[in-house]
Order: structure tokens, then sequence, then C-alpha cells
DNA sequence: TTCCGACAGTGGGGTCGCAAT
DNA sequence: ATTGCGACCCCACTATCGGAA
């Protein structure tokens, strides 16, 4: 029904009505599911797990609650002859449901739902299920972190339950995120910048985002999304510690940095934040940029303008802890600061606002990244076929770069981002008639066709024949004017983007 | 009527921890 | 010891809907 169409409007009316007929104490779970997650977050089940789904049940008989036990029961599920435990209790919830309930669990929890009904749209059928204003029930799954908790107490209690929901120091928020831009022009253009209108041009690092609570000298440190990762960053406690606050929300980048101030690698940053134990002697210190602040000493500042939040936040953090930041209304000027960013190994700048609040969980247009861009003429060595609304079209590129040693190629990731439905179509045909082999995923190609992509950086890879890899991929267009002998080298790649050690 | 902001979809590379092989 | 899997870090881009202009 929700999938079936393509209409928003349509698909809300349809999960409203699925919300009112709930019975009040499923509700948050029912939610969960239909914007495809679950209420234990994770419970260890993944596509494995549900290759072979046991012979449908002919009469429908399960219920939400019981479903909602056996993923609890599941996820705690640990220990020696748990992968086989688990996949025997899937077994068995399966084998209770009909048809159409398997496919709809089975999506669920590959996360493969894509019915068209994540947090916006869903928050917009919580709204109308419980007569409430749309953006009442989006603040309040901002607060909370969670839609299931919200549609309970706007279906029990209304406008009033969601006004039970505030910044509360110590429980995570949704952050703010940035949209992109090409340039610093072009970002200007979207925050209306300019002599008249002055905007903030912050350093981006190429770090861990970072939400960091201060609660009576107690600091606890969440990721973007919600997971408390205090005990892995001692370091960061320590120097959060020390600020003259009581209570303090702080967002913030972490970042691994060398003696000599430059970065790290994104994957030395990513590797310490993932360690949970202390296997190494001398674990990477991770360094601590903040830029904004949520709440201090009693006062919320979510709804204060970019530029009384940044007044406050100098007001309690040190220079050395808060990203370098310039405020101005000359692009000019704007792009010194980036040209400076990047000439110190950053990933570039985010321009802000100085007058919007802070919309979490909203890629509200407040906050604009520029970043530089690479590109390379590259060599399609095979091409995967795609799923969902592109399956039947060859979407996913294997990349080349020549190699003039040997002669051949040397593969540097892959790449489905940039492509029109025109370009799909295009592609498919050319392949096919390029084709020399062919198994179920991949269709392998004559390396003849040509395609400029634009790239972010080069990384070490584990992975690809050449040890590198590149991030962030993206199709700008075919060459047609240009043959695979015409492409770009594996030198010129390292040349282009070195990699960094 | 056209324009544009918000949203969802389609996957990319990498690391770690754990259980199975 | 190595491999497979699940969970999370980072992420770009296009199509579409529906309200704003």
């Amino acid at each position: 029904m929700v999938a079936g169409t393509s209409g928003r409007k349509a698909k809300v009316t349809a999960l409203a009505g699925c919300l009112r007929a709930a019975e009040p104490e499923e509700a948050a779970t029912v939610v969960a599911y239909l914007s495809g997650e679950l209420p234990q977050r994770q419970i260890g089940v993944g596509y494995a797990a549900l290759r072979e789904p046991p012979p449908p049940a002919a009469e429908p008989s399960l219920t939400v609650p019981e479903v909602d036990a056996a993923f609890t029961e599941i996820g705690a599920v640990s220990g020696a002859g748990s992968v086989a435990r688990r996949r025997e209790l899937v077994a068995a919830v399966l084998g209770r449901a009909t048809r159409p309930e398997q496919d709809f669990l089975v999506r669920l929890l590959a996360g493969e739902l894509r019915q068209g009904a994540l947090d916006g749209v869903m928050a917009e059928a919580i709204a109308a299920a419980a007569d409430v204003p749309a953006a009442a029930v989006r603040r309040a799954v901002m607060l909370r972190g969670a839609l299931g908790p919200v549609a309970t107490a706007a279906l029990a209690e209304g406008a009033r339950g969601l006004d039970a929901f505030t910044l509360e120091v110590g429980r995570p928020i949704k952050p703010m995120l940035a949209a992109a831009a090409p340039s610093m022009d072009e970002a200007f253009a979207k925050l209306g910048a300019g002599p008249e209108t002055e905007v903030a041009v912050e350093w981006k690092l190429d770090g861990i985002r970072a939400q960091v609570h201060v609660s009576g000298g107690e600091v606890r440190v969440f990721t973007r999304t919600l997971d408390d990762i205090t005990v892995r960053l001692p370091e960061v406690v320590e120097a959060v510690r020390g600020l003259p606050v009581r209570d303090a929300v702080f967002d913030g980048e972490l970042i691994a940095l060398r003696p000599d101030g430059r970065p790290h690698p994104f994957q030395v940053t990513s590797a310490r934040t993932a360690t949970r134990t202390t296997k190494t002697a001398e674990p990477v210190p991770l360094s601590v940029f903040l830029f904004d602040v949520l709440h201090l000493d009693g006062a919320d500042l979510l709804d204060a303008p970019g530029a009384e939040r940044d007044a406050a936040l100098a007001g309690v953090v040190p220079a050395e802890l808060r990203m370098p930041r310039v405020v101005t209304g000359d692009a000019a000027r704007a792009k010194e600061v980036f040209d400076e960013s990047v000439a110190r190994g950053h990933e570039g700048v985010v321009v802000k606002s100085l007058d919007t609040p802070y919309t979490a969980g909203r890629r509200g247009a407040g906050w604009v990244k520029v970043k530089p861009r690479h590109t390379l003429d590259l060599v399609v060595l095979a091409v995967e076929w795609g799923h969902g609304r592109r399956r039947g079209l060859l979407s996913n590129l294997h990349l080349g770069a020549r190699d003039p040693e040997t002669g051949g190629f040397v593969m540097l990731g892959k790449t489905f981002k940039g492509l029109t439905d025109e370009l799909l179509a295009w592609q498919t045909r050319r392949f096919r008639e390029l084709a020399v082999r062919e198994d179920e995923w991949t269709v392998h190609v004559r390396p003849e066709l040509v395609v400029e992509i634009a790239f972010d950086g080069v990384q070490h890879s584990p992975r690809y024949p050449g040890g590198i890899a590149l991030r962030f991929a993206r199709v700008l267009r075919y060459r047609p004017d240009k043959s695979a002998a015409e492409a770009d080298t594996i030198d010129t790649v390292r040349a282009v983007a070195p990699v960094l050690d």
C-alpha cells in the first residue's frame, strides 16, 4: 500500500491509517517497522541469515508484540553457537509469517524496506494520525532521536505530549547536517551571502562528528547516529572536562593529527574511534574541535541564531579547542579561508548562515560545505546490475586506470553516482555490446569506454590490486572523444591525489 | 505556471569485533 | 590464522513530490 504509490500525501494517509488502527502500546513498534527500523536498533541479523527462509504460514497469526519480543530475544543471543541460534530464532518467526508478512520482515531485517517512508514522511504520518502540527513532531523526533516514543506520546496526549520532549543534557539529539555546493560562489548564492549579509566560513576537518555533553562535570561523547563512544576516548573527555561549564551540549569534530598539525588519513581517525579495547600501548590521540553549542548552563540555544551560539561558544571554549572560523561577506576572503584549510591538508570549509537556528536532523540550507574536486579519465572494466528502481539496468561501474608497465588496467574502485536515467539506459545498451563475460551480478566488458570521474581523494586500499582506491567517486560524463589508450595512468592518479601517510 | 526545498533511493570505501572455519 | 558477517564511520548524486513564488 505504502510502497505502491509514489505520492507522498497518499503514503502519509495510508501510514496514518495504520497508526490509528494500532493498539496504543504497539504504536512505537509499528512506526519503527514501517520506517524500516527496529526499536532494538540492531539485533545481529543481516542478509546472510535471511537467505533461506522457511515455508510461509497459510494463515496470519503473528502479532506485532510477538515479533518485537522475538527480535529482542534474538538481539540478546551471544557467545559460541550464537550465529546458528539466531538463525534458528529468525526461522521460527518467519515460519509463522504468511508470504507477504515474510517478505516484509525479510526486507525490514535486511535494511531494505525501501517503501519511501523514512523519518520525514513518517513524521508527517504521525502528525496526521494524532492531529498535531508536523513541525512539532519533527522537533520532538530531533530531540528524542527516535520516531517510536514520539508517536506514542503524540497519539496518547496530542500536542501536550510532544511538549514534554526537550533538550536533555546527557541524551543525544540528531545532529544538524550540511548541504553541498560545488564552489564558494554557489555556496554564497545558496546562503544569500554578500557585503550586506556576512556568513561564517569554518574549516571542515576529515574526522568523526561528535556531540559532547557535559553534566555536572561528567562528560559523554556521542556519534552522528547517537551511539555513546565515551569510554573509547579518554583524551577527549579530559580536554572537555576542563572547560568552565556546569552543563553544556557541544557539537564538533574529532580528528587524529600528526605532530606538525596536519591530519592523518581518515582511516587513522576512523580506526581510533572504532577501537573499543586498548590493544595498542600508544593509541593515536584525537584532537577536539568544537563548532557549536546547543545548551549552556540551563539555557537552550537550539533556536538562537548562529552568531549568538558562536558567541556563547567563544565565551567558554578557548580558541585551540574551537574550529577555525572567519566571518565575512566577501567571497574572495572566504576563498582564502578555503585555500588555507586545504593547504593544511583539510577537507575544505563549511559556510554557515549567522541567522539560522540549529535545525537538527535535517539537511537544512543553513550550512553549506565546499570541498575541492579532483577528476580523472578512467576506463570501465565491468558493470554490475542495479537494484530497486535500477533493476534491469547496468548501474555500478568498475573503474580502472591504465598501467603503462603491463599495458593493462588497475581497478581503483566502483561508482554508481552521477548517472541520470537517460545515461543508465544508454550505458546498459552500450555495455551489452561490449560484454565479454557475464555472471550473476556483473557484466565484464572490453575496456574501451572512457568516463570522466570526480573524486575527493585517494586512500590506501586492502582490497584493490594497486593498493589504492578512490574516495567518493562519481561520474561526470562519458568521454567518447577519448580512447582507452588516452585514459589516465595509475601514476597520474598517485600524482593528482597523493596518499598521505 | 514554474521553481525549488525536502526527501528517498542507490549504492561507494573503510575499520573493528565476533564467531565460524 | 583466516574468513565472513554485522554494525558504523565517512559520503555524492538524481528523481520526485508538493508547496512557494
